[in-house]
RNA sequence: GCGCCUGUAGCUCAGAUGGAUAGAGCAGUGGGUUUCUAACCCACCGGCCGCAGGUUCGAGUCCUGCCAGGCGCGCCA
């Protein structure tokens, strides 16, 4: 459904755009503004109409502006979707628009009606979508930015959703790299060890403690026949599946916890089993974009903008990392998406110009492939930097992060900021401090909610028959007025959010909407004022409940209804 | 050297395809509801939007250069 917000503005802006075709002048629709003014004195809606116009037809904006004015008085927007009640002139040339209160009362009753699916809208409906995301190799626990990741491809994911996209959210496990193979000799090392043996973990190898525990655990069950076998390459070839098995099965648990849950886990070894690999690298080559040279098979990515061409297989045959990921993407192609969007951390962004050449070579638009850079996260702990390092062996782990903090407010503290920035996440603030933490100014104002409407129960009210015969013209206090025109925004801000990939949008919204709705708590009492009133009230109380807990849910956070 | 990200209040960050007096939380100071949850509300304090140019009627936002911090630049993954 399109979002009575979204009506309204393209109402508006078909009246402007005939205004400004009867007064004798042109500008194309796409660059006619029009915006919910910042301050809520200058209207519902302004436009910059007038100050662009100004410069091509010579004259003051303000006289524009009337012109527009007037016109647009003639042949005024749809009155069921924009119902004018009156249009102002005001500083260098805006104009502002201002509605009937039953624009804003529309709103409500949308919200109400729709419940949870309000928020729900048409912005992408027909876009198909995938997000890859996290893709930890499964060489060890996950990390701090992979929870980070999670947090932002999810809510990622459910916002193209809410935005009537077909969005799938893929975890990629690179389980045939070389990565692999050092996994299960830093395994090896660590059973044997146990065993009394003498053994060494490689340098380049796997030192945390988890390689210890995962050891222990190998031979406290039944200890498979080939581990005892004469034959020490399959020995490691096993202990490095198996090893790899269980990373993963931990991460998949982690993840679980996190409150995620991924479409697909995709295995590289697959592409490698079917033959992807191989057909990709002919597919390149059938396109001319393949040569040899120092006994390596290069991929012109120059051609592509890529500042040089990439080596795909090794002089001594191997593969390198690129082709399989380039199988891998596409392969994702082949089933069936149209949009790719890969959340990478920062240090792969040196990576984004082949691979995006690669797909391009593969005759993909360019824009059909997108990376976001996960910027790093820096934990700090008493004032001072955490260091996370997966080799060296003491490492801040996802697991420990939702321990300490908790699934939700891990979830919107990494929601709160924007993707690309380097942020600071203060542990000690956000366990020891819970009003610190926003997510609890957003669950407390739900709650309170709750409780409002629980109290009505207790009256002896009925909600729901409240709600039903409400007369929501009663609601005539600015504080009301602010918190409905919050509900009206609400559809487009998801597709906003969505649209831009700025997921943050939406904690940032509901922290304004508890703001407006603690400052209205606090000026005006619900149960107990004059009845017409107070039914109308219980109706803006359900309305504020409701886009609160449609929004957690995008985030993936708990609504509560008792703090 | 080249590339990417970042630079806004003491701290952590918003700032919506460039718009009207640059915002919030925390910290600091001082207040508030005998009533539906004080995890709340209100006021005050606090800014050369890194620096310098440019484009524009208008720039925190766009362009150029510089400065600072972070990260990345393998026939590794």
């Amino acid at each position: 459904m399109t979002p009575l917000i979204d009506r309204t503005v393209a109402a508006v802006r078909s009246a402007i755009s005939g205004a400004i075709s009867a007064a004798g002048w042109s500008l194309d629709e796409g660059s006619i503004v029009v915006e919910t003014p910042r301050d809520p004195s200058h209207g519902d809606l302004a436009t910059t109409a007038a100050l662009v116009l100004a410069k091509e037809v010579g004259k003051n904006p303000r006289e524009i502006a009337e012109t527009l004015q007037a016109r647009i008085g003639e042949s005024p927007p749809a009155a069921d979707v924009a119902p004018l009640s009156s249009m102002e002139i005001a500083g260098p040339g805006f104009l502002n628009f201002r509605f009937a209160g039953s624009w804003l009362e529309g709103g409500l009753v949308e919200t109400l009606e729709q419940g949870g699916e309000y928020g729900q809208n048409d912005r992408l409906a027909g876009r198909s979508i995938l997000f890859e995301f996290i893709s930890a190799n499964p060489t060890g626990p996950l990390n701090v930015v992979s929870a980070r990741a999670a947090a932002i491809g999810d809510t990622l994911a459910a916002l193209w959703q809410a935005a009537g996209a077909r969005a799938g959210r893929e975890y990629y496990i690179n389980d045939a790299g070389r990565q692999v193979r050092l996994l299960g000799e830093s395994l090896e090392a660590r059973v044997l060890q146990l065993q009394g043996e003498e053994a060494v973990v490689p340098e380049q190898g796997y030192h945390g403690d988890y390689l210890v525990e995962m050891a222990e655990q190998f031979l406290s069950g039944e200890v498979p026949a080939w581990w005892g076998g004469s034959d020490r390459e399959k020995r490691t070839e096993e202990l490095s599946r198996w090893a790899t098995d269980q990373v993963v099965a931990v991460q998949k648990e982690i993840v679980e916890i996190f409150g995620l849950h991924f479409d697909t886990w995709f295995r590289e070894s697959s592409l490698h089993e079917s033959g992807a690999v191989e057909e990709t690298l002919e597919d390149l080559r059938s396109r001319g974009h393949i040569y040899e040279s120092e006994g390596a098979v290069w991929f012109r990515s120059s051609d592509f903008g890529d500042e040089k061409d990439r080596v795909l297989v090794t002089g001594d045959g191997r593969p390198t990392y690129l082709l399989p990921d380039v199988a891998y993407h596409r392969d994702k192609y082949a089933r069936g998406w149209e949009t790719l969007i890969d959340l990478w951390g920062p240090d792969h962004h040196g990576y984004i110009a082949r691979m995006s050449a690669a797909l391009e070579a593969l005759g993909h638009d360019r824009e059909a492939f997108d990376v976001m850079i996960v910027q790093q996260v820096n934990l700090l702990r008493g004032g001072e930097i955490v260091k996370m390092s997966k080799r060296a062996g003491r490492l801040i782990e996802m697991e420990e992060l939702l321990e300490e903090v908790g699934r939700d407010a891990t979830r919107f503290f990494f929601l709160m900021r924007g993707t690309s920035t380097h942020l600071d996440f203060d542990l000690d603030l956000a366990v020891s401090a819970n009003e610190e933490n926003p997510v609890y100014y957003v669950q407390y104002a739900h709650a309170r909610i709750s409780s409002v409407l629980e109290h009505a129960r207790s009256e002896g009210l009925d909600p729901d028959a409240e709600l039903a015969g409400a007369d929501l013209t009663r609601l005539i206090e600015a504080e009301e007025r602010g918190l409905m025109r919050l509900l009206v925004d609400y559809p487009g801000l998801v597709a906003d959010a969505a649209e831009t990939f700025e997921p943050h949008r939406i904690p940032a919204h509901l922290r304004q909407l508890s703001a407006a709705f603690h400052h209205f708590y606090h000026n005006h009492r619900v149960v107990g004022s004059e009845p017409a009133v107070q039914a109308a009230r219980l109706a803006l109380c359900a309305g504020v409940r409701q886009v609160l807990a449609n929004g957690l849910a995008l985030l993936g956070v708990e609504a509560p209804d008792r703090m």
